[in-house]
DNA sequence: TATAAGAATGATAATCATTATCAATTCTTA
DNA sequence: TAAGAATTGATAATGATTATCATTCTTATA
């Protein structure tokens, strides 16, 4: 494992708000100051493929998370906060499916609304 | 509601394959020949605003759906076929949550693996 | 019915996240 | 330590989506 790719997997493994690509880029780069855009988004995708993270499709950038077992996600449209979801069984809703699913690589599950601390504000 | 408008609703609610705006586009085309690519994906995002259609997001190109209730869905890595995984009831998995959210607005959720059809494929 | 204001369109340029390319650099290991 | 492989940094290219804008519909009102 490279240097930089280490440095991206840190940043992601002690993150805890589900950051972009270019925010983990920013993050590494208060790390090693030398790495590249590039680079960050090959390990993102590398460290993905190894089942180490975990990307979340969004707009405005996919997300990554270091908590590997199924799970959901919430999106608040008013302040942005993007946090998990867990306690939901989804490897047991998801057996539900076995004659249809042979196989489960990965779950992207991502609830937008608003949150309970954004219920009285109106921006 | 424009004619535009009107075509690109029944397109996306009489498919049932989940298409992307480039197939909704191309199918709209049949339709309707002089309807822009840009008319399209507008029409699409107002549709998805008002309610009327689901947006899933998705590499390779954002997809969409007419099935209005909050459902889970099954993208094959191998057959890149894309269903619809009905009968999870996720309103009530997610009133577990009503600490943390107040209201919903949106719910992306997509399983990835391979499908039963593919389960003996080797390509 | 004429017409002016507003809304939506088609064509196309621009944006932005991501990927591809490629020479230079950094491992490996024999 | 030198050859070969893997990875990097820099940057160009891609591709989905959005923005722009002049033109074309709608529609309400005189």
């Amino acid at each position: 494992m490279s240097k930089q790719k280490e440095v991206v997997y840190t940043v992601v493994n002690s993150s805890c708000d589900h950051p972009t690509a270019e925010l983990v880029a920013f993050r590494a780069k208060q790390l090693m100051p030398s790495i590249n855009l590039a680079t960050v988004y090959r390990n993102l995708t590398a460290l993905e493929n190894e089942n180490r993270i975990i990307r979340i499709h969004s707009d405005k950038g996919d997300r990554f998370d270091k908590t590997l077992c199924h799970h959901a996600h919430f999106k608040c449209d008013k302040c942005g906060e993007f946090f998990d979801l867990l306690g939901i069984d989804l490897q047991k809703t998801l057996d539900n499916f076995k004659n249809e699913i042979h196989t489960i690589s990965s779950v992207d599950f991502v609830v937008t609304g608003t949150c309970k601390n954004c219920k009285d504000k109106t921006y």
